[in-house]
DNA sequence: CTGAAAGCGCTTACAG
DNA sequence: CTGAAAGCGCTTACAG
């Protein structure tokens, strides 16, 4: 039976007192080798593994790492998860899971992220396309608190993985100028993310830089799911023929599947009569018909680099002067003390992963060819 | 700040000792009704939240569950998941996913369950899918270690919530047979999981029940994923044609997909050629085309019964004798004598919610219809 | 290189 | 109805 044991059975069993059995527990320098070596041993022999709460307790290093993740709906997330769950099974962390209905406001993230930080367990977070809970947390870094976002940042003030919204839009909407569309209509996601704004404003500029003025009749807002994309689709179906547009970059696969049911329903066909293209590259849309051409983004390794850049911080962390981030220790220090006291901070750190255009047939174009933009072509 | 202020400093606040503060926290009986509502008072006022990690040492009730995750690519996970979040979303509980990689082998299974055994801070767990850990999760359970499993479950010896997976399956090739279909083929998913022989066992019953012979050359094995569902699927259309299948059972709805692939690259078509129905309700069905008939698993719901029933096993331990379970007590006393010490075991509870069939276009009928099978259609 | 002692924030008998 | 004290399993100065 593992875990019946404590750090004082070891230290019996080795002959040594408790202490030093904590320190090569914890890796500490200035323990003889051989002693080292014995209580190794019999670590291994008793299947001992400390008890993590009490060790964090006692102010030693927390290993729980929290993660913030709304929208469980997000078709992304099982492989976000896997990213991040494979990178962590190696370290001596757990995941922490804080999740947050999609119905529920701001001020309930908020609220969520008060109890992670309350119970005290966590040792950093990793949120999850944060959407508008992303200035809360920005504070929360500046205060001390180790915390990684994942997409979908506001301000560029706290570390950050993710990818160029604007650079993949361009690349969607500039495939779709060079199959000869000029009239191409986008539909939108929710304002209150930051990838609705960039994806937009990469359809935008392939617009404008092929001298095509944007129409704003044929940009419309959804909400990321199928209903409001097939909404949106029907608005743009029943605009006078000269109106018209001849193809439709949608902010999401989700929300082209909608199209692709509006297109049924006004007898349409896809891309014969409208071209389409979606962002995300979410499973289905390999197999829709006509399958889905879209933008891929690097989910997996989105979460595996976030979670990488989060443990790497926390190791920093430990190092410089053993002052873990306690919320007891920072609630001590005034603010204005605390702001003047350290030193300029460095720019956060920001990594950020190349999307893909994945050509199917959707989009009229007959070739399979992916065509990959990296990072270095943001265009703003 | 919240987090900063310790049980403590509310005592002070309140003018009451430590211990009072902690008897108002864990809801005790015997506190003045007046010094309770003044201490509740004061915690709402500081927004205290108390340190679960100390609560947890010091012999108070863990306010952590493990969620035992293999496979974070089912892509039903992210239903699971929501219905496992949204009933925790309201109890003193958070949730620590541990998961596993797909590739790796049963050891490994039992070193994460040793790990959140041995990190004593889970109160219990919720073992999704386990296939082949469930022998040492029976074992645990035994042991007194408050453990629900969540779909495929070789021993019925755990509480357990899941579906009639035989009952399912046999509802699909039902259905297939009464649209004239004699020649069924089945896609079986791999023999470590439970629900691979279920599905075949219903298959095989429906086939019976109407006087056909399984035929051994239809029943071919699959690992759930689309490569070896257009795989077998190949295997099926190089049979020669008086042996070939008019209509494929699939174990899973992303073999099905599969299925689909290999359909096009024989020139098939579904239904006109080749009847379809998959197992699952994966979110592509409902927008492949053709629409995939399917079997329906209420996920959201069986995750959501999953954690109630936990939670309701996690208060009955505390209740019962406060003798929250743990390895340290358990350690001590002898397997031998425990037994002979406990009452004879109540039979564990078990939950069985119904599957229902979603007709769409893949098996050639018509109409839209939603035949539901409820648990009492057990056919074992 | 090593150990005794104090303490992390809470709970739980025990004694009023 | 309430409190003082011990203790959960660990870590960390401090003192050798």
């Amino acid at each position: 039976m593992a875990g019946k044991r404590t750090i004082e059975d070891i230290a019996r069993l080795a002959g040594v007192s408790k202490t030093t059995v904590s320190r090569v527990l914890n890796h500490k320098p200035d323990v003889d080798p051989a002693t080292r070596e014995r209580i190794l041993r019999i670590i291994e022999e008793q299947s001992f593994v400390p008890n993590i709460a009490a060790s964090g307790l006692a102010g030693g290093r927390n290993r729980l790492i929290g993660m913030l993740i709304p929208s469980l709906t997000w078709p992304l997330i099982p492989d976000l998860l896997r990213g991040i769950a494979e990178a962590v099974e190696d370290t001596p962390y757990e995941l922490v899971l804080y999740s947050i209905k999609d119905e529920d406001l701001e001020r309930d993230r908020s609220e969520v992220i008060n109890r992670l930080l309350a119970t005290q367990l966590t040792a950093g977070l990793l949120a999850v396309f944060p959407g508008p809970a992303s200035e809360q947390l920005t504070r929360l870094y500046k205060q001390g608190f180790p915390i990684v976002i994942i997409d979908d940042q506001i301000e560029q003030t706290t570390p950050w993985v993710g990818t160029d919204n604007t650079a993949g839009a361009y690349t969607a909407v500039r495939h779709l100028i060079k199959l000869g569309h000029r009239r191409i209509a986008h539909i939108q996601g929710p304002p209150e993310y930051l990838a609705s704004h960039d994806r937009y404003n990469g359809y935008r500029q392939a617009l404008l830089e092929e001298g095509i003025i944007p129409d704003p009749d044929l940009v419309l807002v959804g909400d990321f799911l199928p209903p409001t994309g097939r909404a949106c689709a029907s608005t743009l179906f029943e605009l006078p023929l000269e109106k018209r547009p001849t193809a439709i970059f949608a902010a999401t696969d989700q929300m082209a599947y909608g199209v692709l049911t509006a297109v049924e329903e006004y007898g349409l066909s896809v891309p014969r009569d409208i071209a389409l293209v979606g962002y995300d590259d979410d499973a289905p849309s390999a197999h829709v018909r006509p399958a889905l051409t879209t933008i891929r983004q690097p989910i997996f390794e989105m979460g595996q680099s976030g979670i990488e850049l989060l443990l790497s911080m926390l190791s920093e962390t430990h190092r410089s002067t053993h002052s873990d981030w306690s919320p007891t220790k920072f609630g001590r220090s005034s603010i204005g003390k605390d702001r003047e006291t350290q030193p300029p901070e460095p720019q956060p750190v920001r990594i950020q992963l190349p999307t893909s255009l994945v050509v199917r047939e959707s989009c009229g174009a007959n070739s399979h060819i992916s065509v990959s933009t990296s990072a270095g072509d943001d265009l703003r």
